[in-house]
DNA sequence: CTGTATCCTTAGGGATACTG
DNA sequence: CAGTATCCCTAAGGATACAG
């Protein structure tokens, strides 16, 4: 199969094309859940990505539109990453992973609190998440890199 | 890495690592949204699974308590393969997963009405997704394997 | 520090022959 | 027909050296 080229026209597979390795949907776990925006945040995750497919994948990501990148100002030799729409609409997906996984599997890092707040009201939940990414609220929470 | 062993506590993580190869999600969808419960059909996909492929996912998923198999009682050479719980449960994933790629990719086999209806009460449908598996009702539409 | 390139190993997977 | 086993090849990915 050639690249570029898709095994099927089934949404489903379309998706699992695109995200289905082992590491691309991390990135974007990292982008949402952890605010993290630069490379060096993205190799810090406890999964251990290495260089090489950390910087494949952002290369992909970015071609896909899911990722944009663009020069730190206040420090000018690193980049930011930044989800774009494309990638914001996958909040959902990963908030039904983050679900059934910690329906069916003990010991996850998942707190009960966030798991009842989805079972009350998931749309307010991920609108939420939605709002505070990239914000200057939520960057100012976290250690410059 | 060795099996049964998780990469980190993420809950994203534990459903990438049982969930992310490129063939697993297609064969739960072929439950879900295809009706296909025997060998035979799942090897009929568009994407074209290799038997060997099919029979490790198969055993896989039956490990992992998404799917139960038992021997098909009109036909006792063959076996039936039904969703458990836990792999009904994947729907709201699946479903998001049609979401997000019809949004962004053109040309994808899924219908703009089961996209509306999903915009308008997404509960709804996947209730109606859920309850039709593996029922009589359903199973009658099929051709006999 | 942000990447990129290289080397090397392994796991995933296709084709296909085969068994019950 | 259901499922397994084998062979083989490629792509994914780890380690690490290197460049801007």
């Amino acid at each position: 199969m050639k690249k570029d080229e898709l095994r099927s026209d089934c949404p489903i597979n379309y998706a699992l094309e695109y995200l289905g390795d082992k590491w691309t949907l991390l990135i974007i776990r990292d982008l949402i859940f952890e605010g993290k925006q630069f490379y060096k945040e993205f190799l810090t995750s406890k999964e251990g990505i290495a260089t090489n497919i950390l910087s494949d994948r952002l290369k992909k990501l970015e071609a896909q539109g899911i990722v944009v990148s663009q020069v730190y100002e206040k420090q000018r030799t690193q980049k930011i990453y930044q989800l774009t729409q494309k990638g914001r609409d996958l909040i959902p997906l990963l908030v039904e992973a983050i679900i059934w996984s910690a329906k069916y599997k003990q010991g996850l890092n998942v707190s009960d609190e966030f798991i009842a707040k989805l079972a009350s009201d998931k749309e307010q939940v991920i609108t939420a998440i939605e709002a505070h990414i990239g914000t200057d609220t939520f960057s100012a929470n976290r250690a410059q890199p």
